[in-house]
DNA sequence: CATCATATGTCAAACGATTGACACATAATT
DNA sequence: AATTATGTGTCAATCGTTTGACATATGATG
């Protein structure tokens, strides 16, 4: 026994496909008594309406593509599931894609998204922006990165948390702060506000600036390795701010295994991370807040709503002190 | 200007839809040279054959619905992001569905997916099975979890698992080793390997069981409450066995808070929790095996391919050593 | 020269629903 | 009795693509 469709609950219900419809679409006028016929044949055919069709006739699809690295970092996997939360209860799906931060998985993850007709989509991968983005009239929301000037950005306040960590390093009297980052040299002489706030409030205070790139895209156990060179070869090192929270997890490790006793301040603030390392002090982002604001610019330029222009939306920060 | 169509292609190349059509599909015969100036034209019209439309013809959308309780916990934020990426790269989408472990949520995920004509559905949450699962003639496959005789089920060796977790603290010597877990008394009536694996052990060893039972559900505040009652109300507790890795690390916590030194072995393994708690133990689940083998196994069944009843497939666990 | 493979075209049905136009009831309201 | 609101039906177009049937034309092959 195939699946039903709306002529069979029709025929079943003694009744035209055209009621079947109006009946699902609540328009026009109806009996109850017709109303009731179709809910039971529905019922009892197990009916539901097939979206695809749907889809194809009112071109919406209800979707929304989610771009992002990858869920595996508690960061991403909060904000994702708080997104999806969002949308579920305004009716959308969302379809998740992994672009691992390489520019050609995201643009094939683009063109995907486009030829399925999705309503929106949420970006919070941290590729190069592609040009697919402007070829699309498509309601497109970033986390915490510059696609286009028409783009809007939801994000925490990178610049006042990263001022946040370090003076909160500073003020526990520690002298040699540095600074763990996954951006390259390059991205950071781009713009990177989280080590603008580390550069500038080390500075006020006449301290000194070391910095410590490492690369996210790298095995786990090389990434290790780099930390652990690098710790090797600034000994005086008493404090660190990374600009994330498995980063700061990653670097905790290695200073224990070092037999150092370093303090450290990550960012992010995922629950997880809050539960799992309970003697890291980190920048915490208000993730739900983020999530449902992307959501709702996002449902709201599906919409067709006013989007202005080159229009930020920066949250604010706290800081959740640890104890080592 | 609004998307281009087929037709639009097949104006702007001079050939027929039909032609077109072939192109794309790879049917009959073409001469290089209509196929070449076929493609000139969909690059220059920015052409995507809409793929809502093709599924609409087709019966088949390439979509498979993942249903997990979130992502924010790093095993399943590992396992739905390896998902994923197999799924991708055997050109299938995936739709995310956080089912919170909420019966009724699994149940409106599933109509869901069934009206948006997915061809398979993965689940990993840990609900009672949905009667829906039964009427829907659909690929499904779990992760870890009974659905009925004909879903097969992709898992780690649970018992194995535990009894390696049991075993490593009885080695070391530990006498009182208490079970923290996430299910239910009568969930565990019904059979929880984990939970057997510790029991057994602890038996052949003459060792006590005393089991701690956490409610997930709850909020993080009192899940920590709960456990450090229980530490509190159970001194001589020398070792944990923890049957997740989240609840490990909150079980940690709150021993530091408590300032004990307890021995502590979790259950998962994702990178991140490797990565985030460098001094508890845990029995690695082989994440990336399972997801590939459950994308197949879903794959398989959507292809028609025969799929035996009450199929189980049980995939071994490791232990990681870590010292406090 | 007959035959066949190649290359393209026309046409229409199909996928499953929505929607607008219109017709035809019946019942309630002036 | 005329008008209006309500309830339902028929019919056909539409969404964008695929596909099968069939026609036609060219060049190659036997």
């Amino acid at each position: 026994m195939s699946k039903a469709k709306l002529g069979d609950v029709a025929k079943h219900a003694g009744v035209s496909p055209t009621t079947v419809s109006r009946a699902l679409n609540n328009r026009g006028y109806m009996s109850d008594k017709t109303k009731e016929r179709i809910n039971k044949a529905m019922q009892e055919l197990n009916y539901f309406p097939n979206e695809v069709a749907r889809s194809l006739h009112g071109g919406k699809t209800n979707l929304v593509g989610l771009l992002f690295p990858n869920v595996t970092n508690p960061f991403y996997g909060e904000i994702v599931t708080e997104i999806e939360n969002a949308l579920g209860q305004r009716g959308y799906k969302s379809l998740l894609c992994n672009t691992y931060n390489n520019p050609k998985q995201e643009e094939q993850y683009l063109n995907m998204l486009l030829a399925n007709q999705v309503d929106g989509i949420i970006v919070g991968s941290r590729t190069k922006p592609s040009n697919v983005y402007q070829k699309a009239n498509l309601a497109v929301v970033a986390i915490d990165r510059i696609i286009s000037a028409k783009v809007p950005i939801v994000r925490s306040d990178n610049y006042a948390g990263a001022c946040l960590a370090t003076q909160y390093l500073i003020d526990q009297k520690f002298k040699r702060i540095a600074l763990f980052t996954g951006s390259s040299k390059e991205e950071i002489e781009k713009g990177d506000l989280r080590v603008e706030g580390y550069i500038d409030t080390t500075k006020k205070h006449n301290l000194p600036q070391t910095i410590c790139h490492i690369d996210f895209e790298q095995e786990d156990m090389y990434q290790k390795q780099r930390v652990l060179q690098f710790l090797t070869q600034n000994p005086k090192t008493d404090a660190i701010f990374a600009t994330g929270d498995v980063l700061a997890g990653i670097v905790q490790g290695c200073t224990q295994d070092l037999g150092l006793k370093i303090a450290i301040v990550g960012y992010d603030g995922s629950k997880v991370f809050q539960n799992l390392c309970t003697n890291i002090s980190t920048i915490r982002q208000p993730i739900e807040d983020m999530a449902k604001l992307a959501v709702d610019l996002t449902l709201d330029a599906i919409a067709g709503n006013f989007q202005k222009e080159n229009k930020e939306f920066v949250l604010p920060v706290s800081l959740i002190k640890r104890s080592i």
